[in-house]
DNA sequence: AAGTGGTCTAGACCACTAT
DNA sequence: TAGTGGTCTAGACCACTTA
């Protein structure tokens, strides 16, 4: 029976149902709490629920002191993330070609690698490895943040190191990249990644675990969040001609 | 200031912090919402709020009558997106592979298409497209929502539909395909969704837009739901040898 | 029988917005 | 000035788990 559930998913479903089917358009606004408390005769809890419900689910944002309102599903940019090797653009030139303009923070560490990214690079035990975090800008806004480990010893990352040119490097000292991988999974963003990229309430990131490989042996690997509400990743297979 | 804070996000940092550094391992108990009132001086209120916050984070899970508990963080399946092309592996190998055992159940419709779909397909107006949906499931639980358009007259999808029987479909249709794009962002499930796979509250979706192109025209696309909490995806992008 | 989570009520204060 | 969202209190009921 829907009259045993809880009152406030009656009001979560009716509001939520009038979202996706188009009767209430973005930006229209959502009956306050007393408004909803007579609506539904249902307690001050009770709406007040219901908002939050919404409002976590991203349906609706609150403005204080204003009301409630359905909220504009971004547009998620594309990031194409095999891309650079087809056509030699660097990274981030999707974000480049929307208009905006981006930077790139860096700063390099050592560091003894954890037990799991020892793992993920096949390294036993604690040992040296080279770290490097990255802060993508667009417009002075954070878009992405990165985390990058590899052994120590293949020499520094350089200022403008993109995938293309880690190979590059790579290449001089001798390691051969034949493979990248990448593991894409969805989170809660962290406290600190939360703050860093300025995310609204309820948004998830997308976290990619990449690691480029030389034959069976990893060589560097890194880890790479991406807000959930603006972007969405684009992966290209090219397949060989049928006989 | 951080006494300026609510005073349930103190709560909620002190507890996502024994957490995230392993005070708190997973399966121990939270202090119930009469503890939490006397450990941090708060109300009934704000107590319950920040075990809320935290359930709704997926950091924490309630037994009704018995408490909160740290959540175990479960293990993500990988799901090889490409692979079934360069081994010949049937979608759902990884997954089998887990030694569980995969069926699905699919219908094929005649529908028009969306605006959504036409423009994905390329097509002009409400044009016919053959729809099928698919659910797989693992021992009985579903795994993962599909569902695919593709212009009619290229055939009846079979039984055993797989990307590689697609491409061997549309090859005999005349039809040669070149390339596959995947399309991956995260968001929260409908409430169908939810319902179908089971979802536990908070769990996000990844969500695939598969299209596969013969050319620059494109033939298929589907839509995949994928639950957050349960997979990760696995893209593996081999590189020519470096001159 | 006692404790717990999920739900719910009634009421309140504050900072903010709209008019 | 009135209304709103965000926060918070005190108290309650129920189904459920635990012992």
């Amino acid at each position: 029976m829907a009259s045993s559930d809880p009152v406030y998913l009656r009001v979560v479903a009716d509001i939520r149902r009038q979202i996706v089917d188009g009767s209430l358009s973005p930006g229209a606004p959502i009956p306050s709490r007393a408004q909803l408390t007579r609506k539904y005769g249902v307690g001050e809890t009770a709406a007040r629920h219901a908002l939050r419900v919404l409002a976590t689910e991203g349906l609706i944002v609150g403005r204080v002191g204003s009301g409630h309102y359905v909220r504009a599903r971004p547009t998620l940019l594309p990031l194409h993330r095999w891309r650079f090797h087809d056509h030699h653009a660097p990274v981030g030139a999707d974000v480049q070609a929307q208009g905006t303009r981006t930077t790139r923070e860096w700063r390099i560490e050592r560091a003894e690698a954890t037990p799991d990214i020892a793992q993920r690079l096949r390294l036993d035990g604690s040992v040296p490895v080279t770290r490097t975090r990255y802060v993508l800008r667009g417009d002075g806004r954070p878009l992405q943040l990165a985390t990058s480990y590899e052994p120590a010893g293949f020499g520094e990352p350089a200022a403008e190191e993109t995938p293309r040119s880690l190979i590059a490097r790579l290449s001089a000292a001798g390691v051969k990249v034949t493979e990248i991988v990448e593991q894409v999974y969805t989170r809660v963003p962290q406290p600190a990644e939360s703050d860093t990229l300025a995310l609204p309430a309820g948004v998830h990131v997308l976290h990619v675990e990449r690691t480029h490989w030389a034959g069976d042996r990893p060589v560097e690997t890194s880890d790479i969040v991406i807000p959930g509400d603006r972007f969405r990743l684009v992966y290209t297979h090219p397949l060989p001609p049928q006989p």
